[in-house]
DNA sequence: CTGTGGTCCTGTATGC
DNA sequence: TGCATACAGGACCACA
């Protein structure tokens, strides 16, 4: 499930291998995984042939990769999506959706299980591709603005949890981030946004980015082989949660055993005595 | 504009 | 053993 420590790991595993490399094929071996490249699969293919990669880039969970030319290719990885770099003689993984040939150097291979993600060209995309317009700036970015940040939260009506996850609100956060965010400033995930202190959003927001700062420095969360870096290494992460995913282990500060409870179609793990409901 | 709930997708785990 | 069901959830879209 990656969310933005886990982008930012990917972003950084390409950064060493793909900047100055030239496409020299591109074979789509499933179609959806192009569905946002409008022209079809076959020009996706055709189009990306020639081009030369630049520094990859990244906001929020999304990912692109400039061209010298001001184009991008366009990335999300989705709940499973997988960037690969690997050498020609190893085995494409059985979820390999592109494979990318470089003119020197390992494969760029897009392995994706679930087929939520993605890839497209975006035009003129190569500083800030338009596709992305209504994705928010987020939290590690250093020109973030703070202060307007907790004003927009708190105008929200609905669930502090869902302003989190929404993405043109603050980007990045997903799910796990989101809950462990909550868990350290001992929020409870279904307050009403605009019900909290500007202190209070405030302190969820430095939270949320320190607990991505702390994942990000160990590789990122990796619960199974569904989210790894481009090597096909795990991250660490998943180690030090202190909410998601621990129904019945006693919360870290008052030993309350951790709640799961559903929420928005997905689950919550939250200390019922530590994040009261206000 | 904001808010909400349905949908896509496949592999794994669980229940009867 | 086999079949059905639940679950994982990010982004988008229709609709109120």
């Amino acid at each position: 499930m990656p969310e933005l420590p886990e982008v930012e790991s990917v972003r950084r595993g390409l950064a060493a291998h793909v900047p100055s490399r030239t496409i020299v094929q591109v074979e789509v071996l499933q179609p959806r995984s192009v569905r946002r490249h409008l022209q079809g699969p076959d020009d996706f293919a055709s189009t990306l042939i020639g081009r030369t990669f630049g520094e990859p880039r990244r906001r929020g969970k999304y990912l692109w990769l400039p061209f010298e030319d001001g184009d991008a290719l366009l990335a999300h990885l989705g709940m499973s999506g997988q960037f690969r770099l690997d050498t020609t003689d190893q085995p494409r993984h059985s979820h390999t959706r592109v494979a990318v040939t470089l003119d020197e150097g390992p494969e760029l291979r897009f392995v994706d299980q679930r087929m939520f993600g993605g890839l497209a060209l975006s035009r003129g995309g190569a500083d800030a591709p338009p596709e992305i317009a209504h994705i928010a700036p987020d939290l590690l970015n250093p020109t973030l603005d703070r202060r307007a940040l907790v004003r927009r939260v708190r105008t929200r009506s609905s669930a502090i949890k869902r302003a989190l996850l929404d993405q043109s609100v603050v980007s990045g956060i997903g799910n796990i981030y989101a809950d462990e965010a909550l868990w350290r400033a001992k929020v409870h995930h279904g307050r009403p946004a605009n019900d909290l202190s500007a202190v209070t959003v405030g302190r969820l927001l430095d939270a949320a980015r320190d607990v991505m700062e702390e994942a990000l420095a160990v590789g990122g969360t990796s619960f199974d082989a569904l989210y790894v870096n481009v090597n096909g290494e795990s991250g660490y992460f998943d180690r030090s949660l202190a909410a998601y995913g621990q129904e019945g282990r006693p919360c870290g500060r008052c030993g309350t055993p951790i709640v799961r409870e559903h929420f928005m179609n997905r689950s919550s793990f939250f200390c019922p005595s530590c994040q009261s409901r206000g």
